[in-house]
DNA sequence: CGCCGATTTGATCGTGGTCAACAATAGTGG
DNA sequence: CCACTATTGTTGACCACGATCAAATCGGCG
């Protein structure tokens, strides 16, 4: 029996690719880690040894520089996967945000796997360019967006890749309500801000209208079109 | 006769993968073309049509804001890998920075060669991963550091990935003569800056010694550890 | 209630942007 | 070959956005 059969992103991670009896193999190499908030699972610079799946929870790739400057330069949800499979070294941290879920592989035989399954090697790749093009789209927010549309293109990016993923698209059905898996130092760490600057975008935004802000870290979306509109 | 014979690009490029038959059949479904300095060869939006392995020059991936805000959101040499395979549009521009060769096909051509020969899709996957940890260190250069220090970390890059790939990798040999394939805008459409501000740090750099700047392009490093220490 | 970390708010500062003038270089045609 | 122009790059003065420093307030938890 496989672990497989009751996973909740069976059929949108990169397995959806395998077969059962593939499955049954690749779950024999795996296995299920629950992360806490806050717990890191891979240290920036260190060896490659792990490869993962995110199953639940949201989880932070991030990078800093050797004064302590850091910056969030991802952050990835259920079935998004994790590490770097033909490399030696995982050029990124990767940290849990909230309490997380994920399936781990040792790198070596995750490779090994894959290259004998072309049908995942083409799901993964199919992922890769999608982040790629995720990433470079954020590079040109980072070096040319005001604060004010950073923090409105983040919050409308938020709403929907936050939703739920039901049989329409997260894209058609995005969130009016929802809770940032941030801190507000993180949202500063995702944007290039400081944390001050991003408390003061959210409260004039809620003093505009745009924004409900019940707790903190719930954000109502009042009025779309209008963020949609900053986020420029 | 195949055309990939002569190719300069041949054993570097994701070819790389395929015997010589299969770079018959390759060829077969690809074409030559050469681009001028400043010649587009995809428009960010459109319809995915084309793919390409550089195969001389240097050409940037750009995407902008409504408003004309532009950024550099990649740059890619000989035998790197260009456009969107297995997708509708292509998210961002690709223009010639220098004259050009390029080996274009055809994206749907080349999507069903690639499902046919999971080598190929293995390379083009490696290169991509590489590319995507590549693009998230710039994020953090982009989110985090100063004009100073981007402007050394793009030389000192720029020292290593002009460098003519031989027996050693670039990374061994880095140049200490070169000559930029930008104009002073598009640095500052590399960096995040503008082009008054690169200008000054250029000739900052150059009253204390770390560099020489015989022309509007060429750049020499006289002071390598002096530009190492400012890019952070 | 009282403590501690997270967030908000306020005052001030500095980097890099903006606007403007000027200089150097490349390109063009007589 | 040189004048003329167009383009690109440099330099200067000033300004604004977001950073920094500092203090107050909120909220969760014992």
């Amino acid at each position: 029996m496989s672990y497989c059969d009751s996973c909740l992103v069976r059929n949108r991670a990169i397995c959806a690719a395998l077969d059962d009896s593939e499955i049954q193999s690749l779950n024999a190499i795996g296995r299920t880690r629950t992360l806490e908030a806050g717990e890191p699972l891979i240290w920036e610079g260190d060896d490659s040894l792990l490869v993962a799946n995110v199953i639940e929870g949201v989880l932070k790739l991030s990078s800093g520089t050797a004064d302590g400057r850091e910056q969030i330069v991802g952050v990835v949800f259920p079935s998004d996967f994790i590490g770097r499979p033909f490399g030696n070294t995982t050029p990124h941290s990767v940290t849990a945000l909230t309490e997380a879920k994920v399936c781990v592989f040792s790198r070596t035989d995750f490779d090994g796997f894959a290259s004998r399954h072309p049908a995942l090697e083409h799901k993964l790749l199919q992922r890769t360019l999608t982040e790629l093009d995720r990433t470079r789209s954020w590079m040109l927010l980072l070096a040319r967006k005001t604060a004010e549309e950073k923090i409105a293109t983040f919050l409308l990016d938020m709403s929907k890749r936050l939703a739920p993923t039901g049989c329409e698209t997260p894209e058609e059905r995005p969130l009016v309500e929802f809770d940032l898996p941030f801190s507000r130092q993180q949202v500063a760490d995702v944007l290039g801000l400081t944390i001050e600057t991003v408390s003061r975008q959210f409260t004039r935004l809620k003093k505009e209208g745009i924004l409900d802000l019940p707790s903190r870290r719930t954000v109502i979306i009042r009025d779309r079109t209008a963020l949609e509109d900053l986020a420029g």
